[in-house]
DNA sequence: ATGCCTTTGTGAACGCGTGCACAAAGATGG
DNA sequence: CCATCTTTGTGCACGCGTTCACAAAGGCAT
């Protein structure tokens, strides 16, 4: 996951688990896909399979939302596409703002995972005045001094923040005095935000430093297993704590294990 | 969170349970930020408020790495950046390709985030052969014939998928076959991968439904909320399961509170 | 109508993650 | 050297999320 949540520590909103509500967005890809295959039907197992989840999750994620199912027969697809749709709040039209048109920002503004699930990109925001009027995507750029009157003049509740990591901060504050109450934020930074407002963070290098985590250990796994068959005599893991004997800088103890 | 741990259900990797991992990047950019700002020591307190979490939960994860503060100081910034890039395998080099050259992979490519902490982009792959030769972000693009030579020349391990939806999986498994083990997919898809392949999945619209989800619930509450003072009648929560009467069809029931 | 077969919906148990609260540890000043 | 004060490291309890396993429910064939 490149997110996590930022606020709102797992309240359950209305009844249906944050684990849930974090999931609805898969089921739905996977039931438009059916839906677009005239497939009319659908049940637990094959759907979960689709989703990449366990059939039981699936059920009861769906037990939340109430009996939509069939027993014996499974799941009309329409129909829950519907539902789902509806639970989620896409039945309705959402403007969005893209604050920060760089590389990243001009990638979302011409994303078309948007438009095809009740996102608008209402407007973009830069604050290079040199890319003002500039048309990213079919969209002229907007300066940020426009900021708090785009933002209400089409009713943007939601937010992309897609800046550098210095500017966020700013950008968010002046987001949400103009109305904003969700945020999806790019940039590098914590931003703290007053209660009621939700953020959502989309990290690219944190979730690559997390497959590097796991990488790395795989590499070390295998080097012992090596080790171990031919016969070699593998280091201990490192003795952490106490066993960090020289302290202070970067060379304290090195890996046991070190990959090749 | 934009992504979601698609594999190892929760398998606490040598000892450190995957949300400590998810959480220690969050620690290394602010340590970093500490660094360069010659902070020689942070309190957990501090440090917890300058990653946005709760300092009891930042010690807890720390404990996992081994006693590396002071009791009565807090820990030593150099030190602990070294730790924790050392324990997510930062210390080394880690070459990654991007297969996807579109909006969004040259976004990727472009992004500054990962040089700075250790990733290097070791080649762009895209299957357009118009697209071949032509440099982005100063890296040529190499056509996706010649994936397999060059993960194998470069000894790639991370992969990253930027193509669109439909490619992803043939593209995942000629990297799998190739000798990638970690894969960081940005395509709207579920990857069906072996055992001991590692996934992670950044979904750009799925954060954006979550959070639609949460501003329709505070539409919602806000219109009742209205409702109750001005003394109007509220709408009760609307009966789910055995009160789906109709069934059936997009239009079974509506929404019992719907926002502006 | 009746019985069989499939699939849902959920009760219950379990495990992970979180947060509190405090004892142990070390620094610091006298 | 001792007392005090700060901050770590962690035992413990609680709650959420996941999974199993099964009873209830509906379709379908006979």
């Amino acid at each position: 996951m490149a997110t996590g949540r930022t606020h709102r520590p797992a309240t359950r909103s209305r009844g249906i688990p944050e684990a849930t509500v974090a999931r609805l967005p898969l089921y739905l890809r996977a039931l438009t896909a059916l839906s677009e295959r005239s497939v009319p039907t659908v049940s637990s197992e094959e759907l979960a399979a689709a989703a990449g989840v366990n059939s039981a999750k699936l059920r009861k994620d769906f037990s939340y939302l109430g009996s939509y199912g069939t027993r014996g027969v499974g799941y009309d697809v329409e129909y829950l596409v519907y539902q789902i749709s509806r639970e989620l709040g896409l039945t309705q039209d959402w403007p969005v703002v893209i604050v920060g048109i760089g590389n990243l920002g001009a990638a979302l503004a011409n994303y078309g995972g948007f438009a095809s699930r009740g996102f608008r990109v209402a407007a973009l925001i830069d604050a290079d005045p040199a890319m003002a009027g500039k048309p990213v995507a079919g969209i002229p750029v907007q300066h940020t001094d426009d900021l708090e009157k785009i933002i209400s003049d089409n009713g943007v509740h939601i937010g992309v923040i897609a800046t550098p990591a210095g500017a966020a901060q700013q950008v968010s504050e002046r987001l949400i005095a103009a109305g904003v109450t969700s945020i999806l934020n790019f940039a590098p930074t914590v931003l703290s935000v007053p209660d009621g407002v939700d953020v959502r963070k989309v990290d690219l290098s944190i979730e690559l430093q997390i497959l590097a985590f796991h990488e790395q250990r795989k590499a070390g796994e295998e080097a012992a297993a090596v080790a171990a068959a031919t016969g070699d005599v593998v280091a201990p893991p490192p003795l952490r704590g106490s066993a960090a004997a020289s302290r202070k800088g970067p060379d304290g103890d090195v890996p046991a294990v070190m990959p090749a």
